[in-house]
DNA sequence: TGTACATCAGTGAACGCGCGTTCACTGATGTAC
DNA sequence: TGTACATCAGTGAACGCGCGTTCACTGATGTAC
């Protein structure tokens, strides 16, 4: 049974979610402030520790939940097209990140910008939600070499990177052939870099192109992988 | 004739320049402190202020300096590479680039990561240093256009994407036909995400494959422009 | 070569702010009998 | 249904710090005659 002190408690952490993306997008990761937070709450700064053990726990709280969000964009996105699109699904987990990444830019930066000072964020709490925009490129990829949609790589891959490639998928916990996730890991760099370009402003501040030229990086990064 | 006074002049603006790259390094961007700047250089904090307008001033003093050293850094690997050799120069750009990232995350971090907070780069001062990089590979994938030594790409830009490109390069004040324009800015954008991944440890933290990774990546950069 | 004046690096105090975290506590809510 | 006790959200004060920027000032250095 659920009571009015659990249902209060489930809120505020909800609230302090909330308080904190909203400080993020204000001031930044790096001058989050419990105190802040406190004062938007509506309480006296030392009452946030009852919720989060310190600054770095809220940060934490913070980057699990923008990778959930993220992900759970880029699966949805994904799941709307059929199994056997492998392009319109690439085209899709491509377009849900940017889509979000343009919309919450501070969370973005969060995940892939600058490391906060002082803060590593723990491999335990992360590393799983971290994953699943991953996961899906590796998918899609993937699917699309079972079905044999892939073009032949040009040159194989080195013995060296073959061997470390196995050794990724194998940390992921999936069974792919090196070329497979030496292609992924090509379209996820590359999609982030696009991404993070245009979120980060280095197109400058009036790229009007910039759409279109993400058009064109991804056909581009699809090129290279084979579809 | 240099008098005492402006040497002493000199040498402090240096060694302010020395302590902000220090500081960006231990505690980052956003934190980086005028007051603290001050102590290390033994003097009381308002003194900063005969070298430096404000904390703003001396953050673009800090993004001149990065873009210059990195432009530098890629300039002088890509001068020791014969003109015709475009494959050997643009690998001399992107290891140089690299190279630099891997030296000086802080320093990479400050101009290819989150945005500071509150700050925006003054575009007249920035820009210039902030294209070396960009206009270093613009060059290579031009020549290599004109030499022609680039494939034909398969998919020709669609008319919009071409006006863009014209106008981008354009802005550059570079005459260059939209094909190359566009090869190039994937180049620029994949080159920098690669780096940015492997500085702000995407990869995960024991990595060990990052280079042989960031070559692979590099060869399907060279063939995707045409290399 | 000497003197008067201008320049300017650096001082120290002040203004008005911010921060994370601990701790003993009050008083409301929840639970077991 | 009532009572005793345990739990725990939130308080308020404190510790020991930090910040950017302004301003009137001192005293050394530089310049013009």
């Amino acid at each position: 049974m659920v009571t009015p002190r659990q249902r209060a408690r489930e809120q505020t952490l909800v609230d302090i979610t909330r308080l904190g993306r909203e400080q993020l997008a204000t001031v930044g990761a790096a001058q989050l402030s419990v105190r802040s937070i406190a004062r938007d709450l509506g309480v006296v700064s030392s009452a946030v520790y009852r919720y989060v053990k310190s600054r770095d726990d809220l940060l934490t709280l913070l980057v699990v939940d923008a990778y959930d969000e993220l992900g759970e964009a880029a699966e949805a996105a994904e799941r709307r097209r059929r199994r056997a699109d492998h392009m319109g699904r690439l085209r899709a987990v491509a377009h849900g990140v940017r889509d979000w990444a343009l919309a919450e830019p501070a969370r973005y930066a969060l995940l892939f910008g600058s490391p906060v000072p002082d803060y590593e964020a723990p491999a335990e709490q992360t590393t799983g939600p971290g994953l699943r925009v991953p996961m899906l490129l590796v998918g899609v990829v993937d699917d699309a070499w079972q079905a044999g949609a892939l073009v032949d790589p040009a040159t194989p891959l080195s013995k060296a990177l073959a061997k470390d490639m196995a050794g990724v998928a194998d940390g992921l916990g999936v069974e792919l052939s090196p070329a497979v996730m030496a292609r992924s890991m090509f379209a996820w760099t590359s999609l982030f870099g696009a991404v993070s370009f245009e979120v980060f402003g280095q197109y400058g501040r009036d790229a009007s192109y910039s759409r279109r030229l993400f058009e064109h990086h991804l056909d581009r990064i699809a090129a290279e992988v084979g579809l």
